[in-house]
DNA sequence: CCTTCTATCTATAATAT
DNA sequence: TATATTATAGATAGAAG
């Protein structure tokens, strides 16, 4: 988009590489935006320069938020995949000890086989079902937190708001001169 | 770039928000390679659709240590606003100190205090904003997550009832005696 | 949901100031 | 080094399959 094609790789020259970080820089964050917004998605961002300064995008007011939900989508996929995984081996062992010691399964190692298998998916089952279990008593563990948090700043505010009139009363009192600074003292305890 | 030109907001329309999350997410993803190549950069980019999947770019092999370098980076500056913090800290020290040995305040003392009290109050308030929001915006997360995983569950439940009735029929011919056991082996063969 | 096709819009390389 | 200009490469909206 200029006006010759560029080869995609590093720029050797100092300069043009520094002219063409900048300018693509602010180009790649702006396009990040866009699709924040257009789409309505999260989208963090970081760029680190070959001198080390940092530059980041994020589409919420806290890259680090999103960050952390990333870790925490690593974390599940790959919890998920371990479970996956172990009732694939499972299911696969038992298959080949089946078929190499069988000409033709008998009724009793096929339910032998069935067994094991259920046991294995209950067991998978069972561990999804504990992390969304585990999932759900944190919110409502943080829900609750949450309530009694936003009660104590309510009683806070309020005393806060009781307050006002007697420090405005105290000071006025004793030096008239003062009112020219109360207005700063009482704007101060209205701000809430 | 398109037929006409697009306002900078949320797509309404959903089917034509995912076509457009579509395109322009490898778009984005284009420009951030190309900008990691070009200009020898480091990049991390994290993108969680609407609907929880996630879609990353990094640089380097490893998104997770470009993310490192990120907090690294953020401590290190957050070390630089403790200073500044601690600095702030003694000079109110310092302040009392000297107003606790003055009989009468003067008009610039009072002032100066008044400053501090309306920036230590302010402060207060808006830790306790911030407080309130991480807690809100990480239920909130948890929330996504959780319905996600749900739809997923669900999503795996259905295709394992579905294919029940493929397994039964071939193992249940050679013994119809395990068709009992069969929707059990059959949902684990399901499992990813 | 993916591709392909283009008309159009946007980003930017080269250049000048 | 920053900003502005301009020609061109590149991205993409809308439509169709």
């Amino acid at each position: 988009m200029g006006r010759r094609k560029v080869e995609m790789k590093r720029i050797e020259d100092k300069s043009s590489r520094q002219v063409t970080f900048s300018k693509r820089r602010s180009g790649l964050i702006k396009k990040a935006r866009q699709l924040s917004v257009l789409c309505d998605v999260e989208i963090a961002l970081v760029i680190f320069s070959s001198g080390g300064k940092l530059y980041e995008f994020s589409s919420s007011e806290s890259l680090a938020r999103i960050l952390e939900r990333y870790h925490r989508h690593c974390e599940l996929e790959s919890e998920a995949s371990k479970n996956v995984n172990e009732a694939l081996r499972s299911y696969t062992e038992l298959l080949h000890i089946v078929q190499s010691q069988l000409e033709e399964p008998t009724v009793e190692q096929l339910s032998v086989m069935e067994k094991q298998l259920d046991t294995a998916l209950l067991e998978t089952r069972a561990r999804k079902t504990q992390l969304m279990m585990e999932s759900i008593m944190t919110l409502q563990e943080k829900e609750k937190l949450l309530k009694a948090e936003n009660e104590l700043l309510e009683t806070e505010i309020a005393a806060m708001d009781k307050n006002e009139d007697k420090n405005e009363v105290v000071i006025g009192f004793n030096d008239p001169k003062h009112l020219g600074h109360l207005s700063q003292l009482q704007t101060l305890s209205l701000l809430r």
